[in-house]
RNA sequence: GGCCCCUUCGUCUAAUCGGUUAGGACACCAGCCUUUCAAGCUGGCAGCAGGGGUUCAAAUCCCCUAGGGGUCACCA
């Protein structure tokens, strides 16, 4: 048994997104890789940028992945009491003050420095105040922040377990705030308390956050605590190799998952990001790469995230994936186009499992096989005006089509041997190859020029629809002519 | 702008301590298979950012340049 602990601790401000849930797995991994704890925190102290509905789907997109948390949600503003108290002991350790500088005064010694294009750091102007400014701010009413005492001199080491040492000289950073005026405490103080709090003993997040862990080491040093190991996993950049954001089509786990994307696909695609198993194997399960996951193989560049390759995944693990489950996760997707209608009786059943399993060999996603399925639901569809002016407009179409409407009428047993048959016989009849009847029926019974298997797809149907839909094309092929 | 990180095919990546024809996968192209579209199989195209060192030998170590990213909030 070890005492790994690590934390997943997004804050509610949004969807889970790929690059979130890519943190959220490697944390995961590691956590199974060495049999420590997966904790999950909620950081919820942007009062006006949290909502809890973020909360509900964070977890339930976290749930259909399969990352399972082993403690937790914990959130942030269950604990606001702790932050405060560590704060004030702060203060009365010295090693923290009060500043009552107000926001435009910052503001314009910003844009001063920005004006002259020098870095900005807070001039300190409150870090020694006297104790009668200090009563006049307070009977003034002034609501206070609360900044850290950082050391004018010396440096801050990060010591990461994919990037290295990282330096960084304590002049350039300032006395940055830990509690804001509403008495709520910011990111960087919060996290090294809760992280404390939960002894989490490795840090694995995202790479932007590198730069803020030595203001989190000198929160730590002043709080007495002891540091846990940092990871900064590589980030996910948008093809065109800027941040990730909206305008990048699907970029959170609840839309891949709406375009019928398989958690199982998505995990190993984003296993991949950054991190790759020792020998050629592109496919495994989450359990298969917890086996052998090390931080110190996970990569340091960012990486551009390609849903070719997504895709491709997915078609994969579509038609790989025992039936009976791909089924049940198809069944949204074909109650919103009104194919089926939940509950499905065992006859219901079995008649879609045929469909799926028949489409999904040539679909890459939940949605695609739904749309590639309908004409097996719909009697009613257009035919393509390509296969039309190929197939139907040309000599005898019509003729064929009721020629193969009566022998449909004869059969019984729905097999794609005896549609096979029957095509052989018609063929021997009417003198044609079976090769220029078949795309001439494919038209028929689905309205398109490509699909599944025709003998498949008639055995699918039936008899009895397959004859009706060759009527019905006739008569379609009779009224254009 | 200051500080920090990064740089192998278009994309994801492999190449344990320097010695490989720089490997695999996606995508793309071609062929096979085939009623179609997929899938599958076979083959092909394509990369060590640039420049200096160190060394018998550098994708690998060091330096510089360029490029990309991150961060500098009373956001997380």
């Amino acid at each position: 048994m070890s005492n790994v602990r690590v934390r997943f601790a997004p804050s509610p401000t949004g969807e889970l997104h790929i690059g979130g849930a890519r943190t959220a797995l490697f944390n995961l991994l590691y956590a199974r890789a060495t049999g420590g704890v997966f904790v999950l925190r909620i950081d919820d102290t942007d009062l006006e940028r949290s909502r809890p509905e973020f909360t509900t789907g964070l977890l339930e997109s976290l749930r259909w992945l399969g990352l399972d948390w082993d403690e937790g949600p914990y959130k942030q503003s269950e604990y606001l009491e702790g932050y405060r108290q560590e704060a004030e002991r702060l203060i009365a350790e010295g090693k923290a003050y009060y500043c009552y500088c107000s926001e435009e005064e910052l503001k314009a010694g910003r844009e001063e420095a920005r004006r002259r294009k020098k870095p900005y750091l807070y001039p300190e102007k409150c870090r020694d105040l006297t104790a009668d400014r200090l009563k006049r701010f307070q009977q003034e009413g002034r609501k206070p922040v609360i900044r850290l005492k950082i050391p004018r001199d010396g440096e801050t080491v990060v010591t990461d377990k994919i990037r290295g040492k990282v330096r960084f000289d304590n002049c350039n950073l300032d006395d940055f705030i830990i509690m804001k005026s509403n008495g709520l405490p910011t990111y960087n103080f919060a996290n090294v308390i809760d992280d404390e709090r939960m002894k989490i003993t490795h840090v694995i997040r995202a790479e932007e956050h590198l730069s803020n862990t030595p203001r989190q080491q000198l929160c730590a040093l002043a709080l007495g605590y002891s540091l846990p190991y940092y990871a900064h996993v590589p980030m996910i950049l948008a093809p065109d190799r800027s941040k990730l954001s909206k305008r990048h089509g699907a970029t959170s786990v609840e839309q891949f998952r709406q375009e019928g994307y398989l958690p199982e696909a998505l995990i190993n695609y984003m296993t991949l990001l950054g991190w790759a198993p020792e020998g050629d194997r592109e496919f495994f399960t989450m359990a298969e790469a917890a086996a052998q996951f090390r931080l110190d193989r996970v990569n340091k560049t960012a990486a551009v995230y390609d849903t070719a390759k997504l895709t491709w995944m997915n078609g994969h693990y579509l038609r790989e994936g025992a039936l009976d489950r791909i089924v049940a996760l198809a069944i949204p997707f074909f109650e919103a186009e009104g194919l089926v209608n939940p509950p499905l009786n065992s006859e219901q059943m079995g008649y879609l499992e045929q469909v799926v399993e028949l489409v999904r060999q040539r679909e890459k996603n939940l949605l695609d096989l739904t749309r590639a399925s309908s004409y097996f639901y719909n009697n009613h569809f257009d035919y393509d005006p390509k296969g039309v002016k190929k197939h139907f407009r040309r000599e005898g179409a019509g003729q064929i089509l009721r020629a193969l409407a009566a022998k449909m009428k004869t059969l019984s047993d729905p097999e794609p041997s005896t549609f096979s048959n029957a095509y052989k016989e018609i063929a021997k009849e009417l003198q044609l190859s079976i090769g220029k009847l078949m795309p001439l029926s494919r038209l028929a019974l689905s309205g398109r020029t490509m699909g599944p298997e025709l003998f498949d797809m008639m055995a699918v149907l039936g008899p009895e629809k397959v004859s009706a839909r060759f009527l019905q094309a006739v008569a379609y092929i009779d009224a254009g002519s």
